[in-house]
DNA sequence: CGCGCCGGGTGTACGGCGTACACCTTGGTT
DNA sequence: AACCAAGGTGTACGCCGTACACCCGGCGCG
């Protein structure tokens, strides 16, 4: 097109991060349902078959879009013996940063494999709640429990394939998430999990409903014999 | 085509319902994804557009499946004083009707306003929470706690269109809620929110967000320092 | 210096989606 | 007999994700 001048106009070119960082400002601005791959690449001055040099598929986009938002929880501190202060704040922590993302939870739930982010997330959880004497059991079921308070899903979507059989397989799995996610292997072994599924797969679901639902009715029920009001809470109890 | 019967073969005609069920069904049997106005008119021996004489558009018919799912929960009994009995045995109902069809809790929490269903359902809960004497504060707080228990969706979707502003259009919906949701009136009225727009916006979220935390992390620390175990448990905790 | 390789952007095309709009059929009412 | 409305049909449009062949420019190598 112009010609002229000596130095040539070239966008920068095209990286995984200028797309995933793209799509996250677009979803931010136009909302989830704006980002088609159509869309992206038009406001990444480039045709859409362009991205699919960067991302696999849309479903690998939405991938990398929540793993840039989940890069936003700011990295956890050392967890020492005060885990419930600790652990508020890191639930608080996430919850910050997808609330700024509004759109991200509802991506988060279709997910069907832990990513590796995720991972690291529920690893620094387990670890604040084993660090502070928690069994390896109850803070299992816990963090089942909160879940949904973390990210908003409640329920194991599952069945991210078939779980390996050959023993080699499962040997490097375990040692694979033995390296980097220790509490979560911990913890899933506690539950008689198939510990390369991670969490979820093998759990008695039902098991870990009604614990959070029983937590939260004795909860509710503690505060109203204490005669809970809004207005001054009750030493105890919560919303202060 | 065939004319050589007295009886023409002629298919029943198509109604909302025989349309609502048969979605329901095509998405248990092959998910929710497989829900398309052109496959489900497939199933059903008419052409896509048939459909849009008993559905208004795509969202309507998913609206009317989850209608459909909801009215499989059992009918609520009468509210007495066990309230935390008749609570979880309420939650317990509604989560096994949801599990019959699991495409369900990710449409619902895709719906921008509450329907009738819902509200019925969020009326029995709260009418059992109040008969048991709870306040109408913490049942509002406790509601809110146990959304995602319900039904999974954990955060207000909100905007349901523009509050309606004017006096008597306010005046006309609070008197059809108290006319049908009494509590979920009372419940949104105890929080200062705007009756109209039910249940949810005008709520404070990051209080409602805490409150349910810390009810978990306190009944999790309760459970701890009394030690617990999943294998006797411990009188008053849950996982019984 | 020429040449081939290859990473990344392009163009075209296909099948599927939701649905607007005009049309036709049919059974009941007047 | 004439009409009307309700409900099923046919066609078409503009989106979507993405397979596949292509092409271009910079780099290493003979």
């Amino acid at each position: 097109m112009n010609a002229s001048e000596g130095v040539r106009e070239r966008r920068p070119p095209l990286t995984r991060a200028r797309v995933l960082e793209d799509a996250v400002a677009l979803a931010d601005r136009d909302g989830l349902d704006a980002v088609s791959m159509r869309a992206l690449a038009d406001r990444l001055g480039v045709v859409p078959m362009a991205l699919y040099k960067h991302v696999r598929d849309k479903e690998a986009l939405l991938d990398g879009m929540i793993e840039t938002v989940l890069a936003e929880i700011p990295p956890p501190g050392e967890p020492g013996p005060d885990w419930k202060t600790a652990a508020r704040a890191r639930v608080l922590d996430a919850r910050r940063a997808l609330q700024r993302h509004p759109w991200a939870w509802r991506v988060l739930e279709t997910r069907a494999a832990p990513s590796p982010a995720m991972l690291d997330h529920m690893e620094s959880m387990l670890r604040i709640l084993r660090a502070g004497g928690v069994s390896a059991h109850l803070a299992h079921h816990a963090m089942h429990a909160l879940g949904s308070r973390i990210w908003g899903f409640t329920q194991e979507v599952g069945a991210s394939g078939p779980p390996p059989t050959e023993p080699a397989a499962v040997e490097a799995a375990m040692a694979a998430m033995a390296a980097r996610w220790p509490a979560v292997l911990e913890s899933a072994m506690s539950a008689g999990h198939d510990p390369d599924s991670a969490v979820g797969a093998g759990c008695d679901d039902d098991f870990e409903f009604a614990f959070a639902l029983d937590l939260l009715l004795d909860g509710t029920e503690r505060l109203h014999l204490l005669g809970w009001t809004p207005w001054h809470g009750v030493s105890a109890g919560p919303g202060r």
